[in-house]
RNA sequence: GGCGGCAUAGCCAAGUGGUAAGGCAGCGGUCUGCAAAACCGUUAUCUCCGGUUCAAAUCCGGAUGCCGCCUCCA
């Protein structure tokens, strides 16, 4: 099945075809380095990571490319507020953004420029525009012409005409018309200034994208992505810039994930009602987080809530569970299962990749996918719960090679199912203030009284541990125990 | 005001023409000394009104509610 991608630009799905067969050109809006990043940030680096690895399990030879943003306002806002240059600022927030982003496995990219590197390449485009009539100098600034450009409007449905009544100019901009952005700012004393044609200044917010990408991946490429409100002014002013440099079609296919939002509203650094992904990493597991954002369509508004991140991590624990137990095979003292239902069971498995596969082509619909992915968890707890199978078997070989697949696709159940449950299991046991031997040791004297059916007291014990956070559960094999879910 | 999106079970959420995936929770059952876990079963005329169609959650028109963008924002 072909993969379809919703592109913004048409407003619709369309089946993907690069532009050079087998290779796909992929640039991203990446964060402007002035602060912490929430978990809105993180939506959209899961979601484009995702994208990302998906094309590459597709087959594809992706260059992708994700910017920093290292000059702007808001750092130069910053820098003074903390008495640090901008460029202390940008790299400090640059180092914190790894160390986030580094814990919800994030593929990096081929490329992760930052604007200031790339100056020439953006005083370049700026000439070129300024030649081809689509920009002026004004006392120092450089405006982009927006009434120069026939097709702006194109990609966010706006109209030239209404845009006017909305736009304002900032005290000081000298623009011939309330539409026009800076390209090139002169910069005010004291700040961080670059020389160029037009004197010291800094290069105004989109330009660097248009810069950058083309830099890397030539005037015109397959994918671009960003969040849903980056599509006006900023991805519009993306294709001015370019387009009017070029005069080629700059991207093929714009991709523009959903937010992230509390209580309905937009979580936003202006509201107040964000939550850093720092935080949130500190009660949940990075992969809960990315399942969170995966069970969701990643065009679709998300409400955020403990509640939801819980949920996704139950599901999480669960899936591992599974796992484990494939992990286990064969598993001694259980009988094999019959070559007719590993037939049965292979069957089964190939529906759900099926079902998998195919939710991914459809516009990386990760939520259904997930279904698929289950589905599948749910069979092998069937299956191989109370049976064993040879791991060299024809059947566990695919359900070994389709897990890992998806593990890789998703970026989540890819950690070695013993190692991640036992880790997380020390990790709350410490946070709950036990011990493992003692527990064991409660449970080893519960033992004896079940042996002398003395149920009550043994029940007390268990009551006692559950109480403090310990689930346990009687097996054939003995008694093991866990941490309680809240 | 302009543009766009959303409304699916107790909660979350896929599904864009052929009578509703999945997750979490609940209930009944199997298992268990009892539990737990796991499995099986069960829980929705898809906001409302009209239209097109043999057939609509899915297309069209309208209503209501919510949200986003139009200003920095993932």
């Amino acid at each position: 099945m072909p993969l379809r991608i919703y592109n913004t630009l048409t407003q619709g799905k369309q089946e993907f075809k690069p532009m050079k067969e087998g290779h796909v050109g992929m640039y991203v809006c990446g964060i402007t380095a002035y602060d912490l990043c929430h978990i809105g940030h993180a939506r959209s680096a899961i979601v484009f990571d995702t994208v990302y690895r998906y094309l590459r399990a597709k087959g594809y030879d992706v260059t992708f490319v994700k910017n920093f943003t290292d000059i702007d306002d808001k750092i130069i806002t910053r820098a003074n507020k903390e008495g640090l240059t901008a460029g202390q600022v940008s790299e400090k927030y640059i180092e914190e953004y790894y160390k986030d982003m580094g814990k919800l496995g994030l593929r990096k990219p081929a490329h992760e420029p930052r604007a200031t590197m790339y100056i020439n390449d953006i005083v370049g485009l700026v000439k070129r525009l300024i030649e081809k009539g689509h920009a002026y100098e004004s006392n120092g600034d450089v405006y982009y012409a927006v009434r120069s450009f026939e097709g702006y409007g194109k990609l966010s449905g706006k109209d030239i005409g209404e845009l006017e009544a909305g736009a304002r100019v900032e005290p000081g901009e000298a623009k011939k018309d309330p539409l026009d952005f800076a390209l090139w700012k002169k910069s005010k004393p004291g700040e961080p200034s670059w020389e160029s044609p037009w004197g010291k200044g800094r290069p105004g917010w989109h330009i660097e994208c248009s810069a950058m990408s083309t830099h890397y991946l030539g005037d015109s490429f397959d994918i671009h992505g960003g969040g849903m409100d980056l599509i006006f002014p900023h991805h519009e002013n993306e294709i001015a810039q370019s387009e009017g440099a070029t005069g080629k079609q700059f991207v093929t296919y714009w991709l523009h994930n959903g937010f992230i939002q509390t209580n309905k509203e937009k979580m936003s650094k202006s509201l107040g009602n964000f939550f850093t992904i720092r935080e949130i990493l500190e009660r949940f597991e990075p992969q809960a987080l990315r399942l969170f954002v995966l069970m969701h369509h990643y065009r679709n508004p998300v409400d955020f809530s403990d509640l939801s991140l819980k949920e996704a991590e139950k599901a999480l624990y669960r899936g591992y569970a599974s796992l484990r137990l494939v992990q286990s095979l064969p598993a001694e003292g259980k009988p094999p299962l019959s070559p007719d239902k590993l037939g049965a069971f292979a069957q089964k498995l190939s529906e759900y990749e099926t079902c998998f596969y195919n939710a991914m082509d459809d516009d990386f619909n990760t939520a259904g996918a997930l279904s698929g992915l289950f589905d599948l968890l749910r069979l092998i707890n069937t299956y191989f719960k109370d049976a064993t199978a040879r791991p060299e078997e024809d059947a566990v070989q695919r359900l070994g090679g389709f897990v890992r697949a998806a593990a890789d696709i998703l970026g989540v159940f890819d950690s070695d199912p013993r190692s991640f449950l036992s880790s997380r299991r020390e990790k709350r046991l410490a946070g709950l203030g036990l011990s493992k031997a003692g527990i064991e040791e409660r449970l080893a004297r519960r033992s004896l009284l079940r042996k002398d059916r003395a149920f009550k007291e043994a029940d007390e014990i268990r009551a006692g541990l559950l109480r403090e956070g310990i689930s346990i559960m009687d097996t054939p094999g003995g008694t093991v125990w866990d941490i309680a879910e809240e």
